[in-house]
RNA sequence: GAGGGCGUAGCUCAGCUGGUAGAGCAACGGCCUUUUAAGCCGUUGGUCCUGGGUUCGAGUCCCAGCGCCCUCACCA
């Protein structure tokens, strides 16, 4: 049976009708496998204009259909981009039974020889059509494409291909990410796996999604980070790790932040956070040469200047020059909170300090910016700086006023990162519902002695949207977090 | 979670201070062998997001709900 009824609106109707029609043709509308297939974009790269003996081979979609009467020109879309496709009813009449049984968005392999047309196209002067999948359903306007903006998250496997932009954008992320990893592995770096499924919830400030284990009875928690397992390998012997892979929190969705969200973690062991603040400059400078227009990108009203070198400044200069006082003059701070409409009489001095930067530092951090050396109480996770103990050898980039990598020297001594355990989970309070927990086996990887370590951690989608010039989010992950319909 | 905006044909969008639903693309029929969002002639297509209410009359006004977007909050 099929799920056909009445419902089915008119214009699906004439295309389940067509889909009949080439049956009764004895052409499977469903086509199978086809080899030999060459790219809309090769087909282009190896035409030869002084040869008129060049076959080609393409497959894709149906984007445009301009019917001459004995004449078709179809561009035909795959990833790579688009091909004109030239059926003359001279060189097709066995199948041109077929060829007007085809639609807008049906995908179809074509075979021909290559030539040029009055205007100059490059097109496929087609021997032959091979149906590959009939498709029942209209597709968007050709020239808008699909603009409804929750189609397009809903619906991206036509988003993908109505409109070329994201198909580009989204190949530009695996080309980043592909660039990632082939620039860590050739430094020697280990790409690794750790779990996603923790008992306990570590190395980050956040809700966690709570699942369970049927078989061992047991509640697990969705990774917020991968921090503490990547560190329990440094512990291992291996020196230089890094992961690519989803972290998950349990928080509100914005064009920034998304419910789960890609995070690259690397650790270097023997290395501190200036060895990790080239390796971020030089890893990210590497992107921008090899998949962007020039040093200087638009992003939304912004422009962003890459050039290195880029500029390192310390938390305290920082909000001395945004906020005009200094984090140590505490009366100074409570009162520039206040005058930000900060509530600050209820927050820890630590805590103030921290507001009152990002009300004011952030949003002027522009040009990809080194915060350095954060106060020390704001990282649990962080080594202090031996010249002074007040401050925690960390720092944040920040590029187009958005937050996109974090990184310490690894705090390594167990004691310290007890101690710092144990006050956090003090300080946390109840409404905050966020989990904090002492991982008393991390303590016990520490004290076997993880040796001092760099770590970096990079939030892939900002970067990318950063790089791609898209201002939300869920431009950059291919299916983002939306509420079901109904 | 709070505030603001949006939801009309398969798609992209008009629709004024309330008067009975429109265009382009797509589709269908016709013409056309070098088009580029092909063109020309003709035709079809609507639970105006859902449910209430006000009104002689609601796409339009009011209330509630659903979804999306923006800003803010939590955070990266």
């Amino acid at each position: 049976m099929t799920e056909q009824n009445q419902d089915i609106d008119k214009l699906q109707q004439q295309r389940q009708d067509k889909l009949a029609k080439i049956k009764q043709l004895s052409i499977d509308p469903y086509g199978s496998r086809l080899d030999d297939i060459e790219s809309a974009s090769a087909v282009r790269a190896k035409f030869d204009s002084t040869r008129q003996d060049q076959t080609a081979l393409c497959a894709g979609r149906i984007v445009l259909f301009r019917d001459i009467g004995k004449l078709i020109f179809i561009t035909l879309r795959d990833s790579s981009g688009t091909i004109q496709l030239g059926l003359s009813r001279k060189l097709l009449e066995s199948q041109w039974d077929l060829i007007k049984l085809l639609d807008l968005g049906d995908v179809i392999g074509a075979e021909g020889t290559l030539g040029l047309t009055k205007t100059g196209e490059l097109t496929i002067w087609t021997t032959k059509v091979i149906m590959l999948s009939k498709c029942v359903l209209q597709p968007p306007e050709k020239f808008h494409g699909l603009a409804d903006i929750e189609l397009r998250y809903r619906q991206r496997y036509v988003d993908l291909w109505a409109n070329p932009e994201v198909m580009d954008r989204f190949k530009k992320r695996i080309a980043m990410v592909a660039t990632i990893r082939n620039f860590l592995q050739a430094k020697g770096f280990f790409e690794v796996e750790t779990p996603m499924m923790q008992s306990l919830a570590g190395g980050a400030a956040a809700k966690p999604f709570i699942t369970h284990h049927n078989a061992l009875d047991i509640d697990l928690y969705l990774r917020i980070a991968p921090e503490l397992f990547l560190k329990r390998l440094l512990v291992g012997g291996m020196e230089k790790v890094f992961e690519v892979n989803r972290n998950f929190r349990n928080e509100g969705l914005s064009p920034r932040h998304n419910p789960e969200f890609t995070m690259m973690e690397i650790y270097q062991a023997y290395a501190d956070y200036n060895i990790m603040m080239d390796l971020s400059e030089e890893m990210i400078c590497l992107l921008v040469e090899k998949h962007c227009e020039g040093t200087t990108l638009q992003y939304g009203e912004m422009r962003i200047d890459y050039s290195r070198p880029w500029r390192r400044a310390s938390y305290r200069d920082l909000v001395k020059e945004y906020a005009g006082c200094d984090i140590q003059d505490i009366a100074a701070i409570r009162s520039k909170a206040k005058s930000l409409g900060i509530e600050e009489a209820k927050l820890d001095d630590d805590i103030v300090v921290n507001e009152v930067f990002e009300a004011t530092v952030e949003k002027n951090l522009i040009n990809p910016t080194f915060v350095i050396d954060y106060p020390a109480r704001l990282c649990p996770l962080t080594k202090r700086s031996k010249t002074n103990p007040d401050y925690a050898e960390r720092f944040e980039l920040y590029i187009g006023a958005m937050e996109v990598a974090n990184a310490y020297t690894e705090l390594n001594d167990p004691q310290v990162q007890y101690d710092n355990f144990v006050s956090q989970i003090k300080g946390s309070n109840e409404d905050e519902n966020t989990f904090r927990n002492l991982d008393e086996d991390f303590i016990n990887a520490l004290k076997y002695g993880m040796p001092p370590a760099g770590g970096l951690g990079v939030g892939i989608d900002r970067l990318v949207m950063l790089l791609t010039g898209a201002t939300s989010i869920k431009d950059v992950i291919l299916f983002p977090l939306l509420k079901p319909e109904k």
